[in-house]
DNA sequence: CGGTAAAGTGGACACGTGTCCGCTTATCTC
DNA sequence: GAGATAAGCGGACACGTGTCCACTTTACCG
C-alpha cells in the first residue's frame, strides 16, 4: 500500500542503516539506551539521528520491526487454528512474552498503534488485533463495543509491571481483561 | 500510626511549606510543572526541593493530599449506600474524574500505591480500594483473585488517554474492567 | 562535465532533571 | 550566652533529550 520508499538519498540510507545497527548493538549490550550515544557510535550527529527517528519509539519500532512482524503474522495463523477468543488469548500471551523480555517492543507497539489510529489508519498491529476482535464479534463471543486501541490501552499495564511481580500479575490480569472483553451471556 | 513528624527543623519546615505552596501556584497557573522553576519561585535551591521531595510524584502527592484524602474518604461512604460492585464502580468513576481534570492526581496515586505495596503496607488509597474489593468478595460478586494493585494497574490507561478520546473511552473501558473484575456467575 | 538546488548533515545549544558537597544555621548543652 | 554538632541549605555541575541552522554533499540537468 506504500509507494516503495520516499526516495531516500544514498548517504541518507546508509546513515539510517548505521543508526539502526548501532541501536541494535547498544540494546543487545543490555545497558541503557542513550540516544546520543547511539548517534556517536553510528558516527553521525544527533541531528541526523533525530531526523531519521523523531522519537525514541520510532527508533525502537525500527529495531524491533521483525518482532512486530512476527506478532502481526501470528494473528491469522492463530485464528485459523483456534476459536476467536482462544486465538485472542494466545496472541495477547505472545505480546506479554515480548513485553517481558524486550520491554522496548511493547513500548514501540503502544506508540505505533496510537500514531496509526490518530492518522485514521490502523497500522499492521492494529489490523492484526482488529482481525482477532472482529472474528470474536462475528461469533458473538466478544463484546462489539471494543476496538484495537481499547485493548492496547488496557494491556499497557505490562509496561509498568515490575520484574518481581511479573509472574504473579502479568498473565493473571490478561485473564481479567479477557473476561471483560468477553461478551456477557 | 506514624509518630507525629520525624522532628523537622524550623527552617526546614518553612521551606517545605513554601515549596508546596509554590508548586500549587505553578500547577494552578496551568503551565508545565518544572521542578527547578518551583524551587526558584519558592526561593530555595534545587537541592532543597529534591531533598524534601525525591521524585516529582512525591511533590504531587503532597500537593494533591486533600484530593487523595477525599478519594479515600469516599470509599466507606459509598459502601454504606450501595452494593459493593456499585460502590466500586462509583469510586472508580470518581478516580476517573480526578484523572481527567488533574492528571497529576492519578499519577501521584499510582506511584503512591506502588511504593506503599512495595513497602508491604497498603497506604490509605490501597486500604480504600481493598475495602471496596473485600466487600465485593465477601458478597461473592467480585472475583477473589484481585487486589488493589491489580486495579490500579488496570486503570492506569487513564494516564495515557488523550484528551480527545476521553469521552469515548474513559468510562467505557472502566466498564470493561469492571466486567472482568466481576465474578463469573 | 560543471553548476546548482534541494536533501542531508552534525555539532553547538537550550532546557529540564537530578546529584553532590562545601558552607550556613538552628538547636542543644554546659 | 558561647561552643559544638548535626541538620539543612543551595547553587554548581553532570547528564540526557531534543532543536536549530550554517555548512556539505548528492543527484539531476543543460
Amino acid at each position: 500500500m506504500r509507494m516503495d520508499q520516499p526516495e531516500l538519498r544514498a548517504d541518507a540510507a546508509s546513515n539510517r542503516a548505521r543508526i539502526i545497527q548501532a541501536a541494535r548493538h547498544v540494546i543487545a549490550d543490555g545497558g541503557e539506551v542513550k540516544l546520543n550515544a547511539i548517534a556517536k557510535q553510528a558516527g553521525v550527529g544527533q541531528g541526523t539521528l533525530y531526523r531519521h527517528f523523531p522519537t525514541r519509539e520510532n527508533l525502537l519500532a525500527e529495531v524491533y520491526r521483525e518482532d512486530v512482524g512476527e506478532l502481526v503474522a501470528a494473528a491469522p495463523a492463530l485464528l485459523a487454528e483456534h476459536e476467536p477468543l482462544t486465538a485472542l488469548a494466545r496472541w495477547l500471551d505472545r505480546v506479554a512474552d515480548y513485553a517481558q523480555v524486550k520491554r522496548g517492543v511493547f513500548a514501540a507497539v503502544e506508540v505505533a498503534v496510537s500514531q496509526d489510529l490518530a492518522a485514521h489508519s490502523l497500522g499492521p498491529i492494529g489490523e492484526a488485533l482488529t482481525a482477532l476482535l472482529d472474528a470474536g464479534k462475528a461469533e458473538g463471543t466478544v463484546r462489539p463495543d471494543i476496538d484495537a486501541r481499547d485493548l492496547i490501552l488496557l494491556i499497557g499495564y505490562l509496561t509498568r509491571l515490575q520484574e518481581a511481580e511479573w509472574d504473579s500479575r502479568a498473565r493473571h490480569l490478561l485473564q481479567v481483561i479477557l473476561d471483560g472483553v468477553r461478551r456477557r451471556p
